[in-house]
DNA sequence: CTTAGGG
DNA sequence: CCCTAAG
């Protein structure tokens, strides 16, 4: 009875009845499924493929380097071909992967010449360089090919190398465009090509020397918190959404009324999974049960809501204890910076390299990549070039057993690569010291020109603020590159392990920056192997943990199964003027209480905005009404609307005060 | 999952 | 924004 009269009411006085459970869920049903499919590409999907082809190639069976040497020879064979057909310069921008094999010789020779000769380098060193650049076209081939090089002439971009064991370079140009910042191509312009590169001729080789780190932690933040901040939210547009912009996350998201936990969904498949399957299978013998008692750097999600919270809660609480500076997880004020003390990248080392064959200087920075002493142009396309060398895995963590097979431990250290780079990665720009962050900056506003000073400017990997599990968020695909975002954000996780004093990485930019590049630089000069362990006393890079570290570990869960659900405060996404209206154009309708169908009435498409979130904004609105002018903070809101937001709410209020004082009699008289 | 509220 | 208790 009492329910019956609650519908005839209106539930809780509402002037439009309630939609029945059943429709909701349906309802609700569909949206998923029609967000479910939303896809799109981005920029960063190359780097996923480039980590894909280290990782699923390269990593997985030396014995394959015979065959893999054939494709290569005859890529490179392609390669010289394009050469000459592009040798004009008129190349179309987009994306260029090739593989090739360092030339042993090649190597030497480079590193000989290097001025901090690094003989030891890792056994092929596996390279996988990334430009991008406006106009340029393809440098590597020219590089790679002869390593003698025209490189100058092409002028190399910004290159990204991860080296690997396995003996293989795989290059990747990008477009500007597809780059993290400024698009206008055009922006930089260069009165001169140095010809830094003729001295070194393979200096891809050189890349072998991490000259250039690269900062990921394999605890990849949730996904939710893609730096996407914009005032300007389109109700309307999807993707605001944080996912949407590529790759909708498959998680089921409940269209509208996204749980709050959604962020925590679960991807499974992912580019670098697959790599690792096939590696997997090819690559070690048998072994496998070892590798069961591995860590994973996977794991299975649950899908229950609360396993996951409390799988998400879980990292995070242990992180703090630890004060890893993990992810700087304060909100809005992560925004800050982009930058996390330690997962940076930088390179260094070849700042010296390279200054020997430009012109004298350039003493590293510490930052982590460069060309030449100074940025190559091609006055012609006013483009400036960047090299990156190589970039660093950052530290993680390996537990496994003393039993292990030696395949095991490869495979495992396979496996929290794969996460890592499968977790999504983004691209940090440091000049001069600071982080870049706003992507919407040319170069040229930005100070990075022909003539700016190369050791100030460094690139670095984060680790993509994903959810993640081991595999690519599907949002990472969206969010590591933030193609149009202003803020990058990032909360990058920083070191835990030895990390334990790292203290945020929010702000202290500079000094955490300055860290950074300091530790990188200590490793810069020596060889792989060398370096390694630097890196390793610096627990920035891969690091073996004994038996002993692995019970200190086993109190830190930070790679268990559990690190993956590492959660990540959603970033702060303020309501703009024009989302404000809409809700409160909702509520007036709606009136308060019924948060999902407001949810679902204004904000539909607004992903990143769950019916909590209407709400407690519908809460702090009514604050802000209060409260005088001048006390309010952020965008102002029109008083206009804040008006109708006392107004609407004070006529709600009574008409839930009204339907209280029915119901109860109601109850008492049908009792 | 939704609401409602406190934090 | 997060977290939770309640329903």
């Amino acid at each position: 009875m009492v329910l019956q009269k609650r519908l005839d009411y209106g539930f809780n006085g509402y002037q439009v009845p309630p939609i029945p459970r059943a429709t909701r869920s349906a309802r609700r049903r569909g949206t998923i499924r029609r967000k479910a499919d939303g896809d799109g590409t981005c920029p960063f999907d190359l780097l996923a493929t480039v980590a894909g082809k280290l990782l699923g190639e390269g990593a997985s069976s030396p014995d394959s380097t015979g065959s893999v040497r054939g494709k290569e020879q005859s890529i490179l064979k392609d390669e010289k071909i394009k050469e000459k057909s592009y040798a004009e310069g008129c190349y179309e921008r987009g994306f260029f992967i090739s593989e090739l094999v360092s030339q042993a010789p090649v190597v030497n020779r480079s590193l000989s010449e290097l001025p901090h000769a690094q003989n030891d380098t890792i056994s092929g060193p596996a390279s996988v360089t990334m430009s991008s650049d406006c106009s340029e076209k393809f440098p590597f081939a020219k590089q790679f090919v002869n390593g003698e090089s025209r490189e100058e002439e092409h002028g190399v971009f910004s290159s990204c190398t991860l080296d690997t064991e396995s003996d293989k370079q795989i290059k990747i140009e990008l477009s500007n465009n597809a780059k993290v910042s400024t698009s206008k191509g055009a922006a930089i312009s260069s009165p001169e090509f140095p010809d830094v590169w003729d001295k070194k001729p393979s200096t891809l080789l050189v890349t072998s020397d991490d000259s250039v780190r690269l900062s990921l932690s394999p605890y990849t933040a949730p996904c939710r918190s893609f730096p996407v901040i914009r005032n300007d939210v389109k109700l309307d547009n999807r993707d605001d959404d944080e996912n949407s912009g590529c790759t909708q996350p498959s998680t089921p998201n409940k269209a509208s009324g996204s749980a709050p936990r959604v962020r925590d969904r679960p991807i499974k498949k992912l580019l670098a999974s697959k790599y690792w399957e096939e590696n997997l299978k090819s690559d070690n013998e048998g072994h496998a049960n070892t590798g069961g008692k591995t860590m994973h750097a996977y794991h299975n999600r649950n899908s229950a809501y609360k396993h996951q919270r409390s799988q998400r809660d879980f990292p995070f609480k242990k992180r703090k204890l630890f004060k890893c500076g993990s992810f700087s997880n304060s909100d809005g004020e992560m925004s800050t910076d982009g930058i996390c003390s330690s997962p940076t990248s930088d390179l260094h080392g070849n700042a010296s390299y390279y200054s020997k064959a430009s012109s004298g200087g350039g003493a590293a920075a510490g930052t982590s990549v460069f060309n030449g002493g100074r940025a190559s142009f091609k006055p012609s396309d006013s483009c400036v070039k960047f090299r990156i060398k190589s970039f660093r895995v950052p530290e993680f963590f390996v537990e496994i057993p003393e039993n292990a097979t030696v395949g095991s431990l490869k495979r495992t250290v396979m496996e929290a690569v794969t996460a890592i780079l499968g977790g999504g990665l983004r691209i940090g720009v440091v000049f001069q010291g600071k982080k870049v962050r706003d992507d919407n900056k040319t170069l040229l506003q930005t100070g990075i020109s022909h003539d700016y000073e190369l050791d100030a400017l460094g690139f670095s990997l984060e680790p993509n603020p994903i959810q993640a599990s081991p595999p690519l968020g599907p949002d990472w695909r969206s969010c590591v590159l933030p193609c149009d975002t202003p803020q990058p954000l990032t909360r990058c996780l920083s070191p835990a392990i030895t990390g334990i004093h790292q203290g945020r990485s929010d702000d202290h930019t500079g000094t955490s920056l300055n860290n950074f590049v300091e530790s990188d630089r200590d490793s810069a000069p020596s060889p792989h192997y060398a370096a390694l362990e630097k890196i390793s006393a610096n627990s920035r890079a891969l690091v073996p943990v004994t038996a002993v570290n692995a019970e200190a570990l086993a109190v830190v869960p930070l790679l268990k199964p559990k690190r993956s659900e590492a959660t990540q405060r959603r970033i702060r996404r303020p309501f703009s003027v024009a989302e404000v209206e809409a809700l409160v154009q909702a509520v007036e309708k709606l009136g308060t209480g019924r948060w999902r169908d407001v949810k679902l009435r204004a904000f539909d498409n607004a992903n990143h905005r769950t019916y909590v979130d209407l709400k407690d904004k519908w809460k702090t609105l009514v604050h802000t009404a209060r409260i005088s002018p001048q006390q309010r903070r952020g965008e102002p809101v029109p008083q206009e609307l804040l008006d109708r937001v006392l107004t609407a709410h004070a006529y709600w209020s009574q008409q839930q005060a009204k339907q209280q004082m029915k119901q109860p009699s109601e109850t008492y008289l049908l009792l």
